[in-house]
RNA sequence: GGCCCGUUCGUCUAUCGGUUAGGACACCUGGUUUUCAACCAGGUAAGAGGGGUUCGACUCCCCUACGGGCUGCCA
């Protein structure tokens, strides 16, 4: 995967376009776009962090190009200077990155194109599909409540500027509406939603351009969707009413409709609107939560998505799979117990080596200290058990905390109780058969159970005391495990420091 | 208020007019075991409600209820 960049500053850089304007129709020359290469987009505001909702539709777009070999973009919505910051974006990258989802080419910013913007709006103007309206925001506020006073069910805003005789043109600042169409009605054709039918009547003629000269989003998302060749257009349904409108801005510059994709948004445990009190709505919570990236994506994927009864699945299999037809119309809801029942499955077929690194990364994300060389070294054998059961980073973490700590090992209250008078002196009599012994677990296994039965004792009774002394708890991994992980020094060490 | 979208086990979902409505998570029971897990086997559990259409509806249509979204010179 090749590294993204991780400075925003340095991302972010103005799409190039060196098309100029005339040659809109040329950019595809003669291919319809079922015949182009994927292309999708990623487009998040930077006012906050990566949302967990924005990451399933990153990953969507995600899989959908780079399933058929298209591209993958990001473009940060940063019209809103006001509410956008360097920091947000940053965090975006970050929680993309995190989540393994890599974009082509560099990141665009919507502000940096307002030029463009503002340009396709005064060529609305020429082709007549716009118009300048002086109308004063205190107008607009005027006329609605007086359609509301009238008993009007809506109040579509209609502009007295609309074909106005530019003569009439006052000396003042005006905002350049699009000249919708007043009757019949547009179609969405969705393949998420289905045909989706808006009357037009019930659109008013949107602003493209502000009286200040700034872009508005509506006409911004168009034409970058437009120039950066967007295919397939994979968003929340938030965005579903808005594609009407957009789609008359693509009409009226003559431009090819991409195919839309609205998907639900996720909801919390309790069905409602996810947000801060349902715990976790930041994509970088879940890494500090300890989720592995690999879990993470299946469970998201297959959140709002399905292809029969496919559940655990790598990436590759999800590049091979995924498919619009797939997704479901209703919102989801997030359920941590399943999350981490997949994150389970990932982390027992995680290649070993790779493990290491992630937990590595988690650990380096929440604060705690990096492995030692030596622990690390302990860790990459012990992972081999480990990770069957570790559904979690902190769940390994605990799983190994025998192998993080040294001597002298001090027990917690139950191991405590584990080592009476009786069981240290088993110990004492089990530790002199070890020095010689052969560090295997068929070489161990004949002198504990034999060890066991001298003392009168099951198996079981003796693992207690064992646990105690080599990992200080009575909640661990095999004893034989420990043992082989920690090695004979360092395991015979333990045993004395106990019997004693 | 208006418009748009949605509604299958508790949860994620399969089904694309004819199925004993399937799978997964969770839960319960049993097994295995060296503790906790993990693992294995089994079980409980669903078409929001009401009308149509049809020989036959979870599936198609309408209404209601409930949830969500949009309705800005926000994105």
């Amino acid at each position: 995967m090749r590294p993204p960049c991780l400075s925003p500053r340095d991302c972010l850089r103005p799409l190039q376009t060196s098309r100029p304007m005339v040659s809109e129709r040329l950019i595809f020359p003669m291919s319809p776009k079922s015949d182009r290469p994927v292309v999708t987009r990623f487009a998040p505001s930077p006012t906050g962090y990566l949302h967990i909702g924005g990451g399933r539709t990153a990953l969507f777009n995600w899989l959908y190009a780079r399933g058929r070999g298209g591209k993958f973009l990001l473009r940060i919505e940063d019209t809103d200077r006001e509410r956008s910051t360097p920091e947000a974006t940053a965090a975006i990258l970050r929680g993309l990155t995190w989540l393994g989802l890599d974009w082509d080419g560099e990141v665009v910013s919507q502000f940096a194109r307002k030029d463009r913007h503002a340009e396709v709006a005064h060529q609305m103007l020429a082709r007549g599909t716009a118009y300048k309206c002086f109308s004063t925001q205190e107008e607009i506020a005027t006329f609605r409540a007086a359609r509301e006073a009238e008993g009007a069910s809506y109040a579509v805003f209609l502009s007295p500027w609309r074909d106005a005789d530019p003569a009439s043109f006052p000396d003042a600042p005006y905002a350049i509406r699009m000249k919708a169409p007043r009757t019949g009605e547009t179609v969405i054709d969705d393949s998420v939603q289905g045909r989706v039918v808006i009357q037009n009547a019930t659109l008013d003629d949107m602003i493209v351009l502000r009286s200040d000269g700034v872009p508005t989003y509506m006409l911004a998302v168009v034409v970058d969707d437009h120039d950066m060749g967007v295919t397939h257009v994979i968003r929340g349904d938030d965005h579903l009413n808005n594609a009407a409108r957009q789609q008359m801005v693509y009409d009226a510059m003559g431009w090819e409709i991409p195919t839309w994709a609205h998907i639900p948004l996720i909801h919390g445990p309790d069905g409602k609107k996810l947000s801060k009190r349902h715990g976790a709505t930041g994509v970088e919570e879940y890494q500090a939560m300890g989720y592995p990236a690999a879990g993470m994506r299946n469970y998201l994927t297959r959140l709002g998505w399905a292809k029969g009864d496919a559940e655990i699945f790598t990436t590759e299999q999800a590049l091979q799979m995924f498919d619009l037809e797939g997704i479901g119309r209703a919102p989801a809801r997030l359920d941590f117990k399943k999350l981490e029942n997949t994150c389970g499955h990932h982390m027992a077929m995680a290649d070993d080596a790779a493990l290491l690194h992630e937990l590595g990364e988690f650990l380096v994300s929440v604060g705690k200290p990096c492995l030692t060389d030596d622990q690390a070294l302990l860790m990459k054998t012990a992972l081999t058990f480990l990770k069957k059961s570790a559904k979690i980073f902190p769940d390994l973490v605990d799983k190994a905390s025998f192998l993080l700590i040294s001597r002298p090992i001090v027990p917690d209250e139950q191991a405590a109780a584990a080592l009476d008078t009786v069981s240290r002196g088993i110990l004492k009599s089990l530790t002199p058969q070890l020095h010689n012994a052969i560090w295997t677990k068929d070489a161990l296994e004949p002198i504990l159970t034999r060890v066991a039965a001298e003392s009168g004792l099951g198996f079981g009774k003796l693992a207690a005391p064992l646990r105690a002394a080599l990992a200080g708890r009575t909640v661990t991994p095999s004893v034989y495990d420990m043992m082989l992980v920690i090695g004979q020094d360092e395991s015979i060490a333990r045993l004395t420091d106990a019997a004693d």
